[in-house]
DNA sequence: CCAAAAGTGTTCAGCATACACCCATGC
DNA sequence: GCATGGGTGTATGCTGAACACTTTTGG
């Protein structure tokens, strides 16, 4: 069990939200290279377990969550990707609440911590173009298969759920449009709740009807 | 250059058609494991080669062909797929006119032959599986992009076209409804030739407008 | 009463689907 | 003349896109 695969490694994109904007998860650095960046975490897979259960063990020592939509997204295999040697790494994104569970720093991690998808800055290794490939990925899934409800909890105004997917998409929705598609698609029930302690008009509350 | 990376490989499915049925191209492996069998061509990747540079490496040496649609499909990682050691394999798609080239068969290949993708009996390995996931995917990819387009040769009729279409979809399609989606999203132009030696009335050609 | 966000309907165009018959040629 | 595949048009419904104003609350 304690063999690794040499040139193979997997790395997580973990997506959260928290009402405003959609952020990622990255650990600092506990090794070499790049010691004490911030990066997309990462791991390596044993001899005798298949690669998409390595992701699955490596968000589970991050999180503690297992039970968990995680998507194969891409592969990077350029010659020159991990400076030390050739490595091929396999990038898997899952999507959370936040508010379910608490971040885990790993043994190769000093620190854990969300970052603002759209504030980042760069990134050890070709990670800001993992990142990239993960949000043109769920760009291009997000009415074909909405994962991406898995980020919101488990009451939400439709006005936070369209501002999600306005940051997915990088355009504006128009929200008479939206709100006749989610709800024609079945996606969302209304609840006879409202927001409260907001400065402005309260608003209903909205749970999920499918979850994926 | 002669290293490998020991734990990684790549599968080519090259799939051809001749006007009636849609092709696969198979090679009669030329070394253990599996020797004497029909078999996806595969090959490994050097160190200081990309993934894909490897794929397409390996889709010359087989067909001399350098120019090509070549796609990243999906990535076989189970723990048993390979019986002697542990092997993760990235399945890469292609799409070719036969017309265009000459077979070759390479240094681990006694033979290498078209199939009919309808026929094909148990391959070793995973093969099957990875023929399954390239045909899922081209029905999948098939109105968003064309790229089976590259499997018509320079001049046909547009049942041809059509016939090859509905062996992605695996369903009817009505031709009038076909011939006026390929009209009217420009794929195809319309020439003033006909198929000539048939039983029947001849058909007007057409060729492709578009390349991918 | 004012600022701020919540909420609501209609129209239009484009696209996918369904559907059945006549045409041109070789034999 | 008949068998075989080639070729054509219309009507309908759904979906996505565009578009602006009224309502409700807190301060």
């Amino acid at each position: 069990m304690a063999d690794i695969i040499p040139n193979i490694s997997i790395d997580v994109a973990l997506f959260g939200f928290k009402g405003i904007k959609l952020e990622v998860l990255l650990i600092k650095r506990d090794k070499k290279p790049e010691m004490d960046q911030w990066s997309l975490p990462g791991g390596y897979v044993y001899m005798d377990e298949s690669i998409k259960d390595a992701a699955k063990r490596r968000l589970k020592e991050l999180t503690g969550i297992t039970k968990l939509y995680l998507s194969q997204i891409a592969l990077f295999g350029d010659t020159n990707r991990y400076p030390t040697r050739r490595l091929v790494s396999v990038l898997f994104c899952a999507l959370i609440k936040p508010e379910q569970f608490k971040l885990i720093a790993g043994s190769d991690a000093k620190d854990v911590e969300w970052f603002k998808v759209s504030e980042l800055g760069k990134l050890p290794f070709d990670h800001n173009e993992m990142i990239n490939t993960a949000m043109l990925w769920f760009k291009n899934e997000i009415w074909r298969e909405p994962i991406f409800i898995n980020l919101l909890p488990q009451k939400f105004p439709l006005n936070q759920m369209q501002n999600l997917f306005t940051q997915f998409l990088g355009e504006a929705i128009d929200n008479r449009n939206f709100r006749k598609k989610v709800i024609s698609q079945e996606l969302v029930e209304k609840l006879n709740e409202k927001t409260k302690g907001g400065q402005q008009r309260p608003a209903f509350l909205y749970k999920l009807k499918r979850t994926i």
